[in-house]
DNA sequence: AAAAAACTTGACCATTTGGTCAGATTTTGG
DNA sequence: CCAAAATCTGACCAAATGGTCAAGTTTTTT
């Protein structure tokens, strides 16, 4: 009955946070596996791009097998996308909790750095879907991620009318974090090309950035003296 | 003699900027109607999610004519691309020619910002480019790009030396620059969605969006007073 | 105006690829 | 241990797509 299961990997991909639902093992083993290897596959050739056989030879099964758990490439792919949804919301909780304006900017930009280092092709697949004009996670901007900016926007806000900080553009400001953070992931190609690393970043680029965007973003608030000269 | 107009188009695109080349009206006429619909459908697509016959319907004409101009998708793609570097690489010459720090900056932000409004497919093509591995441009990264960068960072480092801005990394401080006006084309869907434009970004949006980046970047090198506090 | 060159295009083809399926094998529940 | 459920997979298929071509039409050259 392969309709049947199709339609509970689908389900049990919603509500996979909640926990481990009563899946075989067997089959919770499988579909890691394959979603890995498609984020992977996904993240460097596209949608579009893929081939259910690529996807299948990275993740050393026959492609039936694919779509014995997936039915569809498009599934397949809303999974994967799903799954980095799941990422971003929970890399989101931070901001905020911590009183401090210096010291939650930081932690802040050090959590989306760690996230760039860790999961790069997460990281491309979403910008790609972006790139695209975001036609299948627009409901999840334009509701979730806006309110989180908004409640997060208005902290800011808050806090440059307490004195706290200097006065910024707020939303601007957390949208320029992203993607100071996110182009180390997914434009790592022209960065690593541009200082010269032949094997890509290293972990020391990572430090560096995450060094130069927390100077940029404190100094921007005003959060650290004025910057010394020579 | 189609393969001889083939050779032609592609020398001809590479020394294109040379000047108005000895092309007939139709053909050069008809080059430039292809490579805008290109442009458009690369971008929203892909390359691989991209159909010679989709190109040919945003240019209004038979697929056969595509084909009898570049001969390939493949080399049509790389046209536009290279179509992109150029206009890259010009706007690029800005930066370092006037003395005066803050101006220079404000100014190259400006361009850049520009470019993003005015040609945001061309933005995205490249990113998408970037973002797959930069298979296709890697030698331009490591050879105009990476020397452009050092040349420039050459003088943002001279101005530090001198004394005339706060100590920063400049090439960072470059790349920041560079994302964060890219992304107001790369990433339209997503800010647009966030701040609830439901007709996409508005010219208001991009005012305010240089205006950010200004002020990120000048306080970043300390070239503004210490910002003020309520 | 006639020949040559350039351009146009409908029809066609080979390959790639997403997806199906039926029969075989393995795992699981009782 | 056995039957039912789940899993596995090679072989296949239909549709999409990049690319070709030959027979025309238009433009340019002389």
């Amino acid at each position: 009955m392969p309709k049947t299961n199709l339609c509970r990997v689908m389900e049990e991909s919603v509500d996979q946070a909640v926990e481990g639902n009563a899946q075989g093992r067997i089959r919770k083993a499988n579909i890691e596996r394959i979603m890995k290897a498609a984020e992977k596959v996904f993240a460097s050739s596209g949608f579009r791009g893929s081939t259910t056989a690529a996807i299948a030879a990275e993740a050393n099964l026959p492609k039936a097998n694919i779509h014995y758990y997936f039915g569809t490439k498009e599934k397949l792919y809303r999974a994967v996308l799903d799954d980095i949804v799941d990422l971003w919301l929970s890399s989101f909780k931070g901001l905020g909790e911590n009183d401090d304006p210096a010291a939650t900017l930081s932690e802040y930009i050090r959590g989306k750095m760690e996230l760039s280092q860790r999961r790069p092709e997460a990281s491309r697949v979403f910008a790609n879907e972006i790139i695209r004009g975001a036609p299948r996670i627009n409901s999840y901007l334009s509701t979730e991620l806006k309110d989180w900016v908004e409640e997060k926007s208005a902290i800011l806000d808050k806090w440059i009318e307490q004195g706290r900080m200097a006065s910024v553009d707020s939303k601007r400001l957390i949208f320029h974090i992203w993607i100071m953070t996110q182009t180390w992931a997914d434009f790592e190609a022209q960065w690593s090309a541009i200082l010269g690393r032949k094997n890509g970043l290293e972990p020391l680029d990572f430090d560096m950035a995450t060094n130069a965007i927390i100077t940029t973003v404190l100094r921007t608030c005003g959060l650290v003296p004025l910057p010394p000269r020579h």
